[in-house]
DNA sequence: CGTCTATTTGAATGTACTCAAAAGCGGTGG
DNA sequence: CCACCGCTTTTGAGTACATTCAAATAGACG
């Protein structure tokens, strides 16, 4: 009995229905995706990127859940994306510009991630252009959710923003610990349990 | 005597200089620019967007400052973005789904501005798809520029942030007033003055 | 010169952090 | 099964960061 039918494996196949969901891709484009993505399994606290290194892949989540972070002069995380099933994760400006990086990525599950080098991904750019529209619509998306962001942390409180994690990301409560959402949210671990204390009363 | 030797008007020229730091363009391509972008005169103070509205055009500024800033329940402003020469401006958001915005955008000089529709931008995308890489390209690296942006909000202090808008917008201050940057930094004008004072002292 | 806006100053208050310690919660091994 | 370990969350007290409100001062512009 055939787990999977179709002529993907089921990673693959979760990257091409992500992607065929921003644009539908023939046959072609899609041999070719799974031509130059690879798979790896990654356990929990497991680093795929470290501070100081050249960023080398661009990479897809399948399964798990994975953290970006800066970590400051005092030696403290400061969590500026989470990555679960379908989203992207990596630090984009050390993989163009080869430049050492000042993020980690570590993954909070047990994970499994599809990795594209550089030299591949552009390989992909220039032998499917294609693809530069429909990762040019990606990139797009990801902007309008950090434009929401900083106006966020521009104009609200701790408290708000907590609210607005829970509106906007209630799926990602059960897999998170709150000291990761205060590190994302911009607060301390103590103050975000007197947020939470508050909230719990009214 | 000619101004303008070019054969393209020089407002075209500016933007046409722009993408072609970014991917080279042939004349087919520049011939093209110069049809769909639209130049426009903005006053001080003047509005090329407002709350409640669809986002109906991409702007390149050709000259001048604009600033794009959301208005919060107790009608304060928060500014997400100046954009001076060479810069782009506009709720993305907005623009690509067709939903009303929550963003305003003003000029804060006198400026020049090159607009182009949505339709327009869609049809230079299909008849020249060379432009989806070209606007990958800025799009990715606008999201360096939000990261960062992001990682110091969640990171540091208003004197922090402030010190760091010093180091990287230098041609900004003489431009730009201390309430305008307060608005971006997310401190209070009074709370910014007080920075400024402690600086000057140390 | 007067008007409008931007900046500064001061005092009181609110928001958020530090430090230290206690309490809770899985796991693991004896 | 329980004792122990490591980690997360909570609590409390004191402090630092940042805001509000009100008023004074300083610049910019017609």
């Amino acid at each position: 009995m055939y787990k999977n039918p179709s002529k993907f494996n089921s990673e693959i196949a979760t990257l091409i229905k992500h992607l065929s969901e921003i644009l539908p891709l023939n046959d072609n484009e899609k041999a070719i995706i799974e031509e130059l993505f690879v798979p790896r399994r990654i356990k929990r606290r497991q680093f795929i990127h470290h501070e100081g290194d050249v960023c080398k892949y661009a990479n897809f989540v399948v399964q798990g859940c994975l953290k970006m972070y800066m970590v400051d002069k005092d030696a403290k995380e400061h969590n500026l994306q989470f990555a679960i099933e379908n989203n992207w994760i990596g630090d984009l400006g050390s993989f163009h510009s080869g430049e050492p990086s000042k993020l980690y990525v570590e993954a909070i599950e047990n994970s499994i991630i599809l990795q594209i080098t550089k030299e591949n991904l552009y390989r992909l750019y220039d032998e499917f252009p294609k693809f530069n529209k429909v990762f040019r619509i990606m990139k797009e998306n990801q902007i309008v959710e950090y434009q929401k962001r900083i106006l966020q942390n521009i104009s609200s409180t701790g408290e708000e923003r907590y609210l607005d994690f829970l509106n906007r990301y209630p799926h990602l409560l059960n897999r998170i610990s709150n000291v990761q959402i205060a590190s994302y949210l911009g607060v301390t671990p103590v103050f975000l349990s007197m947020i939470r204390k508050k909230l719990a009363q009214s």
